[in-house]
DNA sequence: GAATAAGCGAGACGGTACGTCAAGTCTTCGC
DNA sequence: GCGAAGACTTGACGTACCGTCTCGCTTATTC
């Protein structure tokens, strides 16, 4: 056993914590990913360095929890929740319209593509992003979609997780490839495409 | 106008750029793209950096033409067509099967996340990849898919680009986030559903 | 005043200074000064660090500390005096030839580099030195050469320091310096010299 | 074989050697020798770390080759001489109360003290010590004390390494120890003694 | 005998410097 | 006269310790 010194987690100290995952979003949305470096987050945070190496591994996963942070800890996923107004396709279209919106904002380009880098080349922060992240949202999602195939909007056979990769994976790599307009016509496309797929 | 010193073209050793491109892949395969540097690309290929950077902007740019140079610079799009049994289902799950294969190799795994992270965070290099790698094999794909719109087994309107995109890009999410297996039935799933979504 | 803390020295923990003195000797002797580090120190001794920035100011401090404590705290100089057989020389050659001795020991020569750097770097800790560790062992050579003007073998107006000086300096330095070998013959050979200086 | 990496010194940036050199000796002079940094001296000589690190092995080197470079590099000892009146004792004593005025001189207190840590510290560089800048010294007053043997006035013979350490050491031990004044009458004294010790 | 305060072990903290690696530029020398 | 070799400045890496600062815990007075 090599048996590697592990700090103790209760004497942790959380305004530290704060400035380094607040550094860590304002650096990479000031300069970007790659050029964002512990050392600047360091100072930045006011910070040595040795307090982020103490409680992080790697870059990417400083990255990924300044993200983590910012989606607010909901603890449970309540208080979000998809409209349901009966109508699947409206509501459908409304959630993929303000996706198509949020993905097109260029606000956001920095930072999302930041986590993609780090989901896609860490097999480990990919396995957190699908617990923490991902599956929540997929979660209040399913739901919606479990209403409609209830009210027989969908397929009652219908594998959720595969109709939810139908609508939005070819959203997803069209953003991360810029292989092509980010439309609220697309959003709808895509939406009348899944809904004739696995209509019941 | 700086008055950028440019490189003469018709002077550049043809054996240094393989020796270069050849020890990228190489590397690339041994230790992993992040893990690569130029300066180990330059003592492999047995080369001055001053030669990589002469030719190539950035490790990226070398990486992203190590696999041009891999593809078979193909000159016209020729040899390679999809298989047209006139069953355009047959043939998209022969097509998807292989394709979830491919990816499912171990041995083309670090490579292609290699080329993936280049193209994400490098809108020049994503252009480039669009323009010479991507189109002309989803030309091929389309022409097929022209031929079953002609057949009468896709609605003659489908939005082609669409079509693709609701058949490739589920299976490219899952590889590159991790988020499910790549098997044969998964991939005739895809080919059910994008099917279904464009039947006439 | 910026009225500093000082503790109070009746509730120091008595086995927490031993343990520390003893792990500097040890660690000196094991890793060489030089790579001695407080937080060594502290481990070793199995004692916070605080507790070492309690009572001394410095590495040295505690390096020089560990010198003293290994002296025997002798109180009194008793205990410790040079032969006395009424011959200057033969007790001088005796006595000298000890200390050439124990300078060659290997295994003295990591802990009394380490002093000597203290003191010759810190005119504070050389200041103590003088005081502490010399004065007492001068003395007591003070006392055989004062024996040995009132027996005439020595000038009555002889300066007791110089003459401990040419006795010692010239050895000193060849060690320090590892300028020339330290053997029988060259004790002898600075009694003799020192003899004939400083002769009647 | 490890097969290190070495430098060719062929194609060594003369400007930064000299620029490191400076840096260092200034730096010493300005904040004593323990405080300065290789990051310092990098800093100062306005020079990249490695080319420190690939030039010289330690801190030590580095401070040791700027005393080197001050001593003129003398190729052959020419240009220094003794002064030789006849007299050596006249001659002995100006020598000597120069060189206590050059060791009671506060401007060479910070760097000869430094010179001696590193001698004293790396038996490596107390050799080259040795070689380079005792030996030449030495050299010419050997050959004063070897006229003054001829004259008569040394005795013939007299071991002209043992009268240096006589004459010598002890001023060094008391300077280095600072264990007593350096004045004149002090060098005056130790003249008087050794010519009394080494009479024919 | 309980209350209180000091010293203590532990170790996290903001820092400085370490010695290494690689980036991209500039220089030299051999073919 | 080009190009390999590689020295250069720069800057970040991840580590080791610095000296300071809480934490609980033990111990030893003081009331």
């Amino acid at each position: 056993m090599p048996e590697v010194k592990k700090p103790n987690p209760a004497r942790r100290n959380e305004r530290s914590r704060h400035a380094i995952l607040d550094a860590a979003r304002e650096l990479i949305r000031e300069v970007g990913y790659a050029k964002v470096s512990i050392e600047a987050i360091a100072a930045r945070a006011g910070v040595g360095k040795q307090t982020i190496y103490r409680w992080w591994p790697s870059k990417g996963a400083v990255v990924f929890d300044s993200f983590l942070a910012l989606s607010g800890d909901p603890e449970e996923g309540e208080g979000m929740a998809l409209p349901d107004t009966g109508d699947i396709e409206a509501d459908l279209k409304l959630v993929m319209r303000a996706t198509v919106a949020e993905f097109a904002d260029p606000h956001f380009e920095a930072p999302i593509r930041a986590l993609n880098l780090e989901i896609i080349s860490d097999s480990d922060l990919a396995a957190q992003y699908r617990e923490k992240l991902a599956r929540p949202v997929e979660d209040v999602k399913k739901a919606r979609l479990r209403a409609a195939q209830q009210a027989g909007q969908l397929a009652a056979d219908a594998d959720l997780d595969l109709v939810l990769e139908v609508l939005y994976a070819p959203l997803y790599q069209r953003w991360l490839h810029r292989s092509g307009p980010l439309t609220a016509e697309y959003a709808d496309a895509l939406v009348d495409v899944t809904l004739k797929a696995f209509r019941p």
